[in-house]
DNA sequence: CGCGTCTTTGAGAGGATTCAACGTGTGTGG
DNA sequence: CCACACACGTTGAATCCTCTCAAAGACGCG
């Protein structure tokens, strides 16, 4: 935590060479923000580009009535801001957690890859990955309604392992699937009472993955 | 239309070296489509990236109440499918028009950057704006009422000038706006009400901007 | 003219949020 | 040690937004 952020560890978030790590590292402003921070406010004309590398970073949009829903949830190798020029900021960037990161003035990065295009192979492959991580999150927010989508966030979470510890906060996962509390804690009471699901103090078990699925709706 | 496809068209599309186009000419294969045809579908296991030259694709979810919604709509210059490895398709890919495009099977296009960065740098400008308009449309459909997004899709279409000819059609407004004919069209007659908006003819204007963009709730 | 597509409008239903109330546990300050 | 605030979870009832269903009119086209 404390150290000084090696380039090493570049490497090994961005699976890229020695040569690409060293470029960003030359070119970028390496920054740790304790938790809470607010990087960026929704309406801001953003001028950066930032490489996480340690903690997660969520984008919330807080729209008229007041709601803040979460756009995403970003972790070590995701980018964030503006990769050409500044721009409008659609959402409002917290620090979830102390974060370390790596600042780019928008529009640098740009010139840097022209220069080291190896740098842009890098690029590429994690904008392709973030990019379908976003239409995946569109997808959900389309179709589903709102308790299949605490369903399937539930199931996301749970991964192969099939249960979650220490158990979801409820309130949290009603953020995250964008919904209320109240809608979420009623998701949960239904899958308990049919028994899909299992909570047990610091473990949540999902009893029956196969019945959750099919309930994503 | 009929006529080959020349290499140089991909330089001006994609803003790239004549070194790119080539490369990218190389290794991909062109197609052409004729409208309506569905390339890909929801589920599918899809195991292509594809790059637009001509005409439009639409990205289309169907959810499980039976109604379509569009997750997005691409145009020459962007890139649709997966790129490091094949993965489930979440939407179905339908040419909106005639569209022409070149084929990568999914994991060729990674391999052809790490032998020609130049094109890894290429590659990393489009995903960066694709990335750009996903998250800001997510940021719509999260935050926007069903009327707030069709105001918001006129102010879009409208641009600057303050006018849309020929006058967009009511129910095709709806399905980019993710909502109804109905709700389209009483969200359109209140504004016609109110005398925001003037529907003559062949030609739809935008009386007051700022009272529609105050609306976009 | 008949047909299909698109639009408009009304009425009804349904899903999700909002409001309200209560119970719990935790930490703080008197 | 206790009172208290506060965050969280649960539950019920009311409200609201949006979709669905239904009907009717406008328009272009073969």
């Amino acid at each position: 935590m404390a150290e000084p952020f090696a380039p090493s560890k570049l490497e090994a978030i961005l699976s890229c060479s020695p040569l690409v790590a060293s470029a960003l590292m030359r070119h970028g402003a390496v920054r740790a923000l304790p938790p809470r921070t607010r990087l960026a406010a929704q309406g801001d004309v953003l001028g950066m580009l930032w490489l996480i590398v340690e903690g997660r970073l969520a984008l919330e949009a807080v729209s008229s009535n007041g709601r803040v829903s979460r756009l995403g949830v970003h972790g070590p190798g995701d980018w964030i801001g503006n990769y050409a020029r500044p721009a409008l900021c659609v959402a409002d960037v917290v620090a979830l957690e102390r974060v370390t990161l790596v600042a780019f003035p928008s529009g640098r990065l740009p010139e840097i890859v022209s220069g080291e295009p190896q740098v842009g192979a890098a690029l590429a492959g994690a904008f392709a990955r973030q990019l379908e991580a976003t239409l995946a999150r569109l997808d959900a927010r389309s179709t589903l309604t709102s308790k299949g989508r605490i369903f399937a966030e539930l199931l996301r979470r749970a991964g192969d392992a099939g249960d979650i510890s220490p158990p979801p906060v409820v309130s949290e996962l009603a953020l995250a699937a964008q919904t209320t509390r109240e809608t979420a804690s009623r998701a949960m009471g239904e899958l308990e009472r049919r028994g899909i699901i299992l909570r047990r103090g610091e473990r949540l078990s999902i009893v029956s993955p196969r019945l959750l699925a099919e309930m994503v709706v």
